[in-house]
DNA sequence: GTGAAAGCGCTAACAT
DNA sequence: ATGTTAGCGCTTTCAC
């Protein structure tokens, strides 16, 4: 049926390797005998077989991505756009391991099916843990971390999220508020550890700045963040002056419902995304900025490094984050939400 | 280094034929043996290598995905996470090739990298050209469409964008309007067949009304939709009442601005999308709702069933549109936008 | 139930 | 510049 190299080698009267070499280093081959070549293949409607390449070269060209999920949302998105964009054009495929629930999660790491079947393995951002390092190492090809720090992984791409949430904490206290939130959707086991560190980093530059408070509130999966959001705005006397999201996509349909009830931003209250994800500058939503197309760039480019033995200046590499001040923030009103109506 | 069948052969006693059955077929194996067998390959970290599988089947188990561009929208990730969904549990690994610009896509199809390296190719959402297509036929793989109709393929799936189109149409008729637009970006070479149905069945489902007025505007890349919308708006002493959008990420962005601009939606203007994509609920966005994640399930589904030669029930399936009714139409105000900031 | 051995389609070392 | 040939790591007949 399908042509092989011993078919077009008869058809051009030549041998296999001089077929193969037509394909693989044409100046190797004569003028004459390459064009021979080339016209037999094309009218057998031969391609090189890179299975039989990979086996001889005992490469897989194949990259495992492993992501906390089979949804693909705008982090991996990106991600999966830069590193395509680079493997593809080194001739490897970028292989997509969801590694979702409980179940996935264990056999994944049991069966191993990356074993003897790719040359590196990146991991995306989630909570992956010691073991199952442990476990990926006994694959023996490179280890390559995106947004997860870990000194198990031979090289790594993150941003610093602490760092990120402090821009937001200050520019917030900058604007007057005293009194914070940062609300978040309740994660699964597959939590990401750079989500830890907005979390945790919250808390820590709330601390840092006098006389400001904030409080962290995780959102069940399927409850509404906007009615966790309004219940926290009128629970009390004392509300919240402004609002953090963990992630631009919690805090745009607030953004979009916000208005119906009554509150108005940044008027009544200030909001904050991170990220700065699809449709967060038409919103006006003030954020922190990262690129995760360009990591993922810089993650490709020292994955090919590792794979071919070449030396990578920087194992570890932190991408910068910035602050983007839009118009879901502004100074609070000087009673907060209790005002709201009343004519100042 | 890495340990072969060969090792864990000797090392558990046995024949590379027993190890190989052990993993592929146990229970060819007797249970004594078997044990022995995944002891020995736990103990030196075996995993049968596919590749090799791979060259003795003649099959490659890689599946690729052609979408038009490098970008992965709502639509894409949604495909690419059906088709992986059922790949996966399959066997078959999906690889992404972007044909994005004239380059790319030259050298794609000259190339055909794919030939001999896939079992089967499947074509998102673009305006392959036939040549192109025929070109593809001559990898001797199934061809599958997605949002793609054409005979060529073996199977496809899609979703009816004329009916879509006219469900819009027909409830902004019923609203009382008699003067609508269509703005969509101005594609580039690869833009999706589906699209195109999408402007045309505009027109025809205008035309089908009597007294109704509908015209399409293209929006260039560079332009900002919400200015030109704004424009159109502003232009006539007869503006459209109803804007439809060519897709939810063209008319959210609107939708966040319009306030700012002194246009209610849909009190001065009635807005349509269509996708039912990210955010469009909490938008309130009228829309057309289109599910490409179950289509790249079926998709997938009728891929396998080729590869494997199975016969499949509908070759060329077309799964439903549904008319998604939110707050972003209403009926027209009497006059039209002239009306803005005049009391009734 | 298990072993021996051929061969999948190429590449690369060696020979001419 | 080109040909010959030995494998890459498995799967799978065919024997036993």
């Amino acid at each position: 049926m399908k042509a092989s190299i011993d078919d077009v080698a008869k058809r051009a009267g030549v041998s296999t390797a001089t077929v193969s070499r037509a394909f693989s280093r044409p100046d190797m081959v004569s003028e004459k005998t390459r064009t021979r070549v080339m016209e037999a293949a094309e009218q057998l409607d031969f391609s090189v077989s890179r299975t039989a390449g990979i086996l001889k070269s005992g490469r897989s060209y194949r990259v495992a991505l492993l992501v906390g999920s089979g949804k693909i949302e705008w982090f991996t998105a990106r991600i999966i756009e830069g590193l395509n964009e680079i493997l593809r054009e080194a001739g490897y495929d970028l292989v997509i391991y969801p590694i979702g629930d409980t179940d996935a999660r264990k056999s994944f790491f049991s069966d191993l099916p990356v074993r003897g079947n790719v040359d590196a393995v990146v991991v995306s951002s989630f909570a992956i843990s010691h073991p199952e390092i442990e476990r990926l190492t006994t694959t023996r090809v490179p280890l390559i971390g995106l947004n997860i720090t870990s000194d198990d992984f031979d090289a790594s791409v993150r941003i610093d999220d602490r760092a990120g949430i402090k821009l937001i904490v200050r520019h917030l206290a900058a604007l007057g508020h005293r009194n914070i939130l940062y609300m978040y959707e309740q994660f699964t086991s597959t939590l990401g550890f750079s989500s830890f560190n907005r979390i945790y980093g919250f808390t820590d530059a709330v601390n840092e700045i006098e006389g400001l408070r904030g409080r962290t509130v995780a959102v069940s999966p399927g409850d509404s963040i906007v009615n966790v959001a309004m219940s926290e705005l009128f629970a009390s006397d004392d509300p919240p002056t402004a609002i953090c999201f963990h992630q631009d996509s919690q805090a745009i349909p607030l953004l979009f419902k916000l208005r119906r009830y009554g509150v108005s931003v940044p008027d009544d209250v200030s909001i904050t995304g991170y990220d700065n994800s699809t449709f967060a500058e038409d919103a006006g939503l003030t954020t922190v900025r990262q690129k995760p197309y360009d990591m993922a760039v810089e993650a490709a480019r020292k994955t090919l490094a590792l794979i071919e033995g070449r030396p990578i200046k920087v194992d570890h590499e932190i991408f910068p984050v910035q602050l983007i001040v839009r118009d879901s923030t502004s100074g609070p009103r000087p009673a907060g939400l209790s005002k709201i109506g009343v004519c100042d």
